[in-house]
DNA sequence: TAAATTATGTCAGTTTCTTGTCAGCTTGCT
DNA sequence: AGCAAGCTGACAAGAAACTGACATAATTTA
């Protein structure tokens, strides 16, 4: 899942995003409201985390142009303190969740999962294809109740391959989710996370089939279609 | 398992705490109803005990908050008095168990095990894996009766992993299981007691298995996955 | 109370796993 | 056939995890 972090403080921005890599997204980092505002007209994410006090061009400046260009993005809104005040302007302005600092990081991470489970599969921690069950609370798929082993980069490709619910999901799309910015990524490199993934998910039946030329479907071994 | 202890009485304070780390418990202590109101808006725990004369912010008013969270952890409210008002007012209010001092230290004891069984083994005072079975109420493991000499530290991993029957458990939730705030503890300090429980279990054929970027598991040896 | 034992964290060296790159092979299309 | 797209085994750098050795603290024993 790829994640925006805006953020100016330099101790919180760096932490964040360690530990938002470490869980598995993809993220990208900007330091102040008006180069935010640029990168969201053209980059989509799958959740943003904004905070407020940013400068150039504040928080709430940048969630208000992002929901008047139509992005319905979920944003979780950082601030200084527990402000009502500023709580309802967030939610008012079209924030999806709320946070004041200090906050836990197990408490963000919670939130953030929250957002994107709201997002794409109506709120249930669970993604399922037949047998087997993707939970993205706590990043880990299971096979009639085994669990997988799977890599971070094989869990990240499953979660969107899942997500996508045996639709296809094409190379762009997936370098998108898996990659950050500054992380470059080549196709050649899907391809092999692909074969890595198919092995293992072969044994149980379920084939990642090729669309040439478009992309990556989830399918089940018997269903030719 | 993790016990948060709300009292502001210094005598008792010290002689809980003291108590229950030797139990094996992981104990934090919070002299206020307001910092027990704020740690607990982002700390999980497995059990909380509760006195109800608090200095901020009595003892009704964090439960009730607590409650308003959602949040389902149990409570054990210590009194002053034998005071039906008071205990009916508790159990109202969302408490799990009651007691008036002056209290024996081993009943205290015996009703917060009772409170985290409840939770999580359904009532039964043994919790088992195959022939494994771990009896919480002295807090002892054994392989088919034969009582296995395991530290406290190890204990309670071991705890922990059968408490989740089978399933992953992460770095973070041991951590957080494992140690209160005050000990901090290394992933490397879990990794070393991992591989310590581990030579002990893996003579009577039980594994704890690595998930790497996850965390551990239990399973029986022949099961490969 | 001092010595012995036990518990438990830190460290460092080693092992194992992850993941991108590359090269050569396969597949499908015209 | 010839080309482009895709597949996959091999490799290597780096990250994560394992574990023996040691240090220190807590507990027990004599």
């Amino acid at each position: 899942m790829r994640l925006l972090l805006v953020e100016d403080d330099l101790i919180l921005k760096d932490g964040l995003e360690r530990a938002f890599t470490k869980s598995g997204y993809a993220v990208d980092v900007m330091c102040d409201g008006d180069s935010a505002n640029k990168l969201l007209s053209y980059q989509e994410y799958d959740v943003i985390v904004l905070d407020l006090g940013l400068p150039k061009l504040d928080g709430f400046e940048v969630l208000k142009r992002l929901r008047a260009r139509g992005n319905k993005t979920p944003v979780l809104i950082l601030t200084a303190l527990e402000d009502t005040q500023n709580r309802v302007k967030g939610l008012d302005l079209g924030a999806d969740d709320y946070l004041a600092k200090p906050f836990e990081l197990a408490e963000l991470e919670a939130r953030v999962r929250a957002l994107i489970r709201r997002g794409v599969s109506g709120g249930s921690a669970k993604v399922s294809f037949g047998d087997l069950v993707f939970d993205t609370s706590n990043r880990q798929c299971s096979f009639n109740n085994i669990p997988l082993s799977l890599s971070q980069r094989e869990l990240a490709l499953l979660e969107l391959l899942m997500l996508k619910a045996a639709k296809v999901v094409s190379k762009a799309k997936i370098l998108e989710h898996l990659c950050s910015w500054d992380e470059g990524m080549s196709e050649n490199a899907i391809e092999v996370n692909v074969s890595r993934l198919r092995k293992k998910l072969n044994v149980f039946g379920i084939e990642i089939r090729t669309i040439r030329g478009l992309g990556y479907l989830l399918a089940k071994l018997e269903n030719k279609v």
